[in-house]
DNA sequence: TATGAATGAGTGTTCATTCAT
DNA sequence: TATGAATGAACACTCATTCAT
């Protein structure tokens, strides 16, 4: 699913959009909207949201400040398309690749996997995703909020599989929130040029938290030595 | 420490250095200035720094918005103050409670304990410290950049303690940064009312986390049944 | 004369002439215009001329932006067509009402009468008329002056007559200027629920202001006690 | 009652005006506030509300834009001042000349004087009240339109005295707004240059009214010849 | 010590209008 | 005949900051 194909999405309800009878898409204009996406996901990224200016997009898009205007309501709906757009992305992807799998860890590492490979490959979008938790309004936000319940949902789910499947006892919800730490963190730290790459870190990051939640969640066996 | 201390202190050198040496701190003073650094962390929290304006401030703290300049140099000084007090806390705090402790798994527990304590109490401070982590230009965010390179480095000396008790090979760096992000992501989800506290929450993210490098930094044993 | 026929009149010069004499006017066309100017009638009634914007008009009317361009020229021209089919109709339903009618109070009647019939049905036409009276510029603001000097001289041909009629002295000008003041001011306050309706207000205010001007113009008699 | 004292007045609740203890008013500073809605005033009348920007204002006051918001919230604010100081002026100064009379028609004379008088002093003011009666908004909107109705009231009143005085019938609501519109109406066409002063045009309203409502409410003789 | 006054530069957004199709 | 795309200029308003007092 493209950018551009979100975008087009959304904008259906805005203005008199016509959209002619065939609907073959046109990817002429799609794409125009998409790069613009494209940069102001960048924007948000370098200089934050409120950071950022419309005319900041303007210069970087090469479209006017008003040409803008023509495609999206105001800066805030530019926001919520990005935001959108990344958290439908990046759920759309895990549920594929999670149909395949059965194994409750292998899942997991799916899960994990997805996540770094997603967003190694677009920091931008992750930042703009986790900065702007609380910028947007209302409906938008209320929407976006939805999304990124579903996602954590989906990672709660794959961990009481796996605690069903070994007999562990733990708190689902401070688990989860635990590897959505690790895992978000990434944007702050890694450098393409020291640091793994999205397959070794998810191998990495998968074992530290697999065994982590495995180890401390094991009901104590008797002869157990010691607390740790 | 308080923040009237800090604050005094780096304003030292700022227009007309009129305190001299010898003279008594004026108390009184003080507390008006730490006054307004605890009023524009919460500021900065809720708003960001850049949705922050001065006048969010002159209105939060009741001082007008000429004598915020009296004071502070710029909006910028006040997040440098801001920033660089509260990494001077929790590192000083943390080497304190370090001083009594040997055993290395104790150490990183202390580790854990201090940073979700101090931010669990201090969430603004967290948000304002994570999110404006780029903010800070030149001298100023070399050196926050600097005093978190401190902090980083005493948590990659503790893993590398334990590493060397129980013979373990694993990336610290790595390490290092999972932990960070499993403890700063709290301030995005942590309820009071709903979650556990300090103590609980920093028992069972140290569980998670020490069972988890231990575990999967074990050299193999030869029997180890499984990949896990 | 519908609005339609106005504006096609006034269309006449604008762009590709290509409406040429012979044609058989295709009404579905001119219902449309008239359409438009009813609604932009009504918008600059409620928002002023300039607070109501072409986007206004645009949805309020269902034609695109570019649409209403097609068709006229600026937004100033709408004004000038809604100007000059109101002064228009009303000029000409007048000329039609005073041609039976010889006894000169009866025939201000009429004018009274006439003005506030065609008002009070059309309430948003009269804002327009006297709250835009000085903007439209150059040629149209001088043609719809033209009009409005027209209806103004009307009016002070029948005071005369009747000056004539009855002997009267009194300065023509300033009492067409309080007759029209008395008639115009309806539209900011006329409520169709509590006040009475065109013709009992025709009515009344023909018998204030003609029995104004009748007593107040009597050449004194001598034994006319006081002034008044 | 200077423009600058009501400005002042309604000044108070804005930002922290602290207003020091003895209270003597900074005659330099309410000078030149009362200055801009001098100036408001005019560029209100040359343009309509909506047609005049800040930046119109700030050029003809020689303040800076900013400097403009400084003193006043918003633009609707100048255009409540100036609609409320008019008023203000207005209806004080009807009720100092109303003190000293008793003759019913003497005091509607005096009325339509002082109401003229005003207006065509000052022009301008009266057009952006006639004209910008329903631009301000809720709290601002509804004070604005009590005072108005307060000056409605005390018309009204004179009205009443008047009736019961000569034993008149007539609609009291109907004769004040035509009392209203013809005095009203003079800022669309007074022209000094030919037209005749106050004095002389409330001597000849007064004439035009006071017969027309008089002799249009007597109650008919038994032979009256006609309607009229 | 502390503040009211003042501002140039910038904000997000809307404007009337044009033009290629 | 009719419209989507596009824009330069303007809008009301806010910004961080300075300065005289």
């Amino acid at each position: 699913m493209s950018l551009a194909a979100i975008e087009t999405q959304s904008q259906e309800p805005v203005k008199n959009g016509r959209k002619s009878a065939s609907e073959v898409p046109d990817t002429r204009f799609d794409r125009r909207l998409a790069d613009v996406l494209t940069h102001a996901s960048r924007i948000f990224w370098e200089k934050g949201y409120e950071g950022a200016s419309m005319r900041d997009l303007s210069r970087a898009t090469g479209m006017s400040l008003a040409g803008l205007y023509h495609y999206f309501e105001s800066k805030e709906e530019l926001l919520y398309l990005i935001q959108k757009h990344t958290f439908t992305t990046i759920i759309e992807r895990l549920r594929q690749r999670l149909e395949d799998a059965t194994d409750p860890e292998e899942r997991i590492r799916i899960f994990i996997h997805n996540h770094l490979e997603y967003f190694l490959a677009n920091k931008e979008a992750m930042k703009v995703l986790t900065h702007e938790d609380e910028t947007l309004k209302n409906g938008r936000g209320a929407e976006i909020a939805a999304i990124k319940r579903d996602y954590y949902r989906i990672c709660l789910g794959l961990l009481e599989e796996l605690g069903r499947a070994q007999g562990l006892q733990f708190s689902g919800r401070l688990a989860v929130l635990s590897l959505f730490g690790m895992v978000n963190w990434i944007y702050t730290w890694h450098n393409p040029r020291i640091d793994a790459d999205a397959n070794s870190l998810a191998r990495q990051m998968g074992d530290l938290f697999l065994h982590g939640v495995i180890h401390a969640a094991k009901p104590k066996r008797k002869n157990s030595k010691r607390k740790l």
